[in-house]
DNA sequence: CGGTAGAGTCAACGGCGTTGGCATAAGAGT
DNA sequence: ACTCTTATGCCAACGCCGTTGACTCTACCG
């Protein structure tokens, strides 16, 4: 078997597998993509993902060093998708908020692999892309490097972290995921209000926000703290 | 085997495995605990398990209704212990900012545990009582409903949210954590300023920073935010 | 138009969660 | 104190899983 996996570029025969298909990181990564959308962040296995490439499991081997390794590479390409999707206006706010935004639903849409990789942290070039962007729209907005870097640090952690979150709790099978949903119409709308008043209280608001995500909330509270210390700080 | 799992209060015979221990659901689920402690987020095998308890792996199924169920128990005793370490002094700012960095620490406690179960949401007891409690702070201090309702989902995803992600970071093994944390000052702190000027700008900054949680800094902007919103519906 | 080594295949290993059938001893009822 | 019932733990087995080493074949280099 392969010693040392060889790197896409330089990779030089394309050979066929059995099936006729030609292999490359590209194809195996959005197959395993595809295969993590039909059966679910568990679902993903060697044997299911050489069927369907049409190529024996071992020859995954041949392109990543494990099944880890292919996991930070769909990992990349969520981050390299949310990047794609994203432009800059010049706004400093705007353009952070819809960044934050854009990495969301990138991993919200593939909520199975989101839910595997989110809380990975590669080092990979479109990730290392992201940090610079982001830094750069602080930076450039006139923070000073400390409070740059420390709304940096807030805004990627959150980001991921809810992105993480999100993910999981949209990757559960459609019926777990609906009675998950209806938790709050059932179990917590029918507490008794002698031993929980507060739930009871405000369960209707409850069943209509708690699906929801907190993200956007959450975040605009951030921005909205971060303007306001820029804005005094041009003051004074 | 066991058709259905014998409710912990049902139970009546306590027969001792042939190793000579007497096996509940409090001593697996701590059993489990030390398992992940000691293999890793990954290391939790029913066979694994049940030879540190000197019993069958089978016989988890008479506690359990499988492996994901001991999961969701797993993460009911933590969030019962963040509650347990947690009391009320009436200031509701000062409360809700220790209960977040209790479950926050709770989760953080058991690191491989909380990554595997901190975004799952399970309905049981003592997360209920969390909820109870951190809806009756915020109506308590006079936020009207809708705002406490908002502010509640905010506060209890922003915390599992980042739970989840800084347990992950935790959970890795010693050397990949420590990989992971070198990463600032090795790969980051020597990319070329030309083509990443912003991070090689605050590479000293960030590596001072990034290795620990974002979360008490976006924890505090969220309750700064609450406590003026309350502050200005009190004055208009 | 060979020779070579890289790409795909095959078979096997040990470990996983889970199940059905079975032995046995704890506790209820007398 | 004795029996009876059945909850509880054990065993063996099933079909998965990731991964490996030895192999075959074929695309490309010269």
């Amino acid at each position: 078997m392969a010693k040392q996996v060889v790197p896409e570029s330089a990779r030089r025969r394309r050979r066929p597998t059995q099936q006729g298909t030609v292999l490359s990181e590209r194809l195996i990564v959005h197959t395993a993509l595809r295969v993590l959308r039909e059966h679910g962040s568990t679902g993903l296995t060697a044997r299911r993902l050489g069927t369907a490439l049409g190529a024996d499991p071992s020859t995954l081997y041949r392109y990543f060093a494990g099944m880890d390794d292919l996991t930070r590479a769909i990992g990349e390409e969520l981050m390299g998708q949310a990047l794609d999707s994203w432009s800059a206006t010049g706004e400093w706010r705007a353009d952070l908020r819809a960044l934050g935004l854009a990495i969301h639903s990138s991993y919200l849409a593939h909520p199975q692999a989101a839910a595997l990789t989110a809380s990975r942290v590669t080092g990979r070039p479109r990730e290392i892309a992201v940090d610079e962007t982001i830094l750069g729209i602080l930076r450039t907005a006139g923070f000073p490097d400390a409070a740059a870097v420390r709304l940096y640090h807030a805004f990627i952690d959150l980001s991921l972290a809810f992105a993480a979150l999100d993910a999981g709790a949209l990757a559960l099978t459609e019926e777990a995921r609906a009675t998950d949903e209806e938790m709050w119409t059932s179990t917590y709308a029918r507490l008794p209000a002698e031993s929980y008043p507060h739930i009871a209280a405000t369960a209707r608001l409850l069943a209509a926000r708690m699906p929801h995500s907190a993200y956007p909330v959450v975040l605009d509270t951030l921005l909205d703290d971060a303007a306001a210390r820029l804005a005094s700080a041009r003051r004074g």
